[in-house]
DNA sequence: GTCTATATTAAGATAGAC
DNA sequence: GTCTATCTTAATATAGAC
């Protein structure tokens, strides 16, 4: 649909892909439903047809809105930090991610699964210009012995996929760790004690 | 269906599991069909449904037939081995669950990212006796000073989020990582950086 | 802009012949 | 055990009134 020019249309626009986030996150794009997702927003299904002219770009008006949002954390890791602390910062800005967010976070992880055929250009475009640049920076840290050695684009996918399993693996992480946990809590410790260990300098 | 009896009973059954992982595991469960499946197998849709009653029947079978294999290689941790290279030893036989066997745990992902509505019994059962079982003897060797003190639990759910990864989001690796990687082989040498310097204790 | 009604297709499942 | 034909439901999408 176009840019939205009234506040009605702006309202419905976004409670629309509220409702999508919240349907296409839980059962994936083929298993989501325009029903489920008219019901969620509170509008008809063809007045929803009215706003996005398809499922498709309902899913797509969504990813494109969150992968900004997705990728920022990294943008703002800063190459005139401390290695170190700035790395753990960045661990903790993905960890908050995962525990407000786990929705986006699932989507992501649905998208992904499935071989990424919606979002295959921005990963290879946007992502990775940026992956690639925070992992020139990471280069420099270590040789300039700042940081421990080891290869700066893994670093990067291990500090994704730590984070990440907590939203994503949500169902799991709460049912093996019992009541009484706070899975997040416990894992901004135990990865700042991973990634201290992993990345400080042993002289 | 009941055991199958005769060879050709035996072949189909196997020949639609076989099918049923590659379709399920590419488009989850709702997004598969039994025209996929049956179309992969060989078989026809009919005749598929002979073998099993229903589309959820065989999700159950295939889901039943690979949890036994996925839990058996922490079922594998040797309490009365060296603690670092056990763990390590671990990690590597989930990595190479992650490099031969996909399929199985793109399945594996896709199922609990939906809240893990049909194994959620399992995950409580017998994956998480194995886990407690583990955890228990990871708290021993920390006590006895043998490895660096860490929650028990947090180590095995990062073994499983750092090896799986390499499978789940292989689309984004590749695309990430570029031409001449071996993701795999990269990971193996990293994540036994990554372990080795986390759990080695430091007197 | 929003609705009711409906066209169209796809998917799970069954009937019944062979 | 396997097939063709078909039933039934559910899902995407559109038509057209208001």
């Amino acid at each position: 649909m176009t840019k939205p020019r009234t506040r009605i249309q702006e309202r419905n626009s976004k409670s629309i892909l509220d409702a999508a986030l919240d349907v296409f996150s839980k059962h994936g794009y083929r298993g989501a439903t325009l029903d489920q997702i008219a019901d969620v927003s509170g509008l008809s299904k063809p007045n929803l047809l009215y706003y996005y002219a398809s499922k498709e770009a309902v899913y797509k008006a969504l990813l494109d809105q969150l992968l900004i949002a997705w990728i920022d954390p990294l943008r703002a890791v800063n190459p005139l930090g401390e290695p170190v602390p700035e790395i753990l910062a960045y661990v903790r800005r993905k960890l908050e991610l995962s525990r407000h967010f786990p929705r986006e976070s699932r989507l992501f992880a649905n998208e992904i699964l499935q071989g990424a055929p919606r979002i295959s250009d921005v990963i290879g475009g946007e992502l990775k210009i940026q992956v690639d640049d925070k992992a020139a920076v990471i280069s420099t840290w270590i040789s300039q012995g700042r940081l421990n050695p080891v290869p700066p684009v893994h670093l990067i996918f291990s500090i994704w996929s730590l984070t990440q399993h907590y939203a994503d693996f949500d169902a799991q992480v709460r049912i093996i760790l019992g009541e009484g946990h706070d899975p997040f809590a416990e894992a901004e410790d135990y990865l700042t004690t991973l990634f201290t260990k992993l990345l400080t300098p042993t002289p």
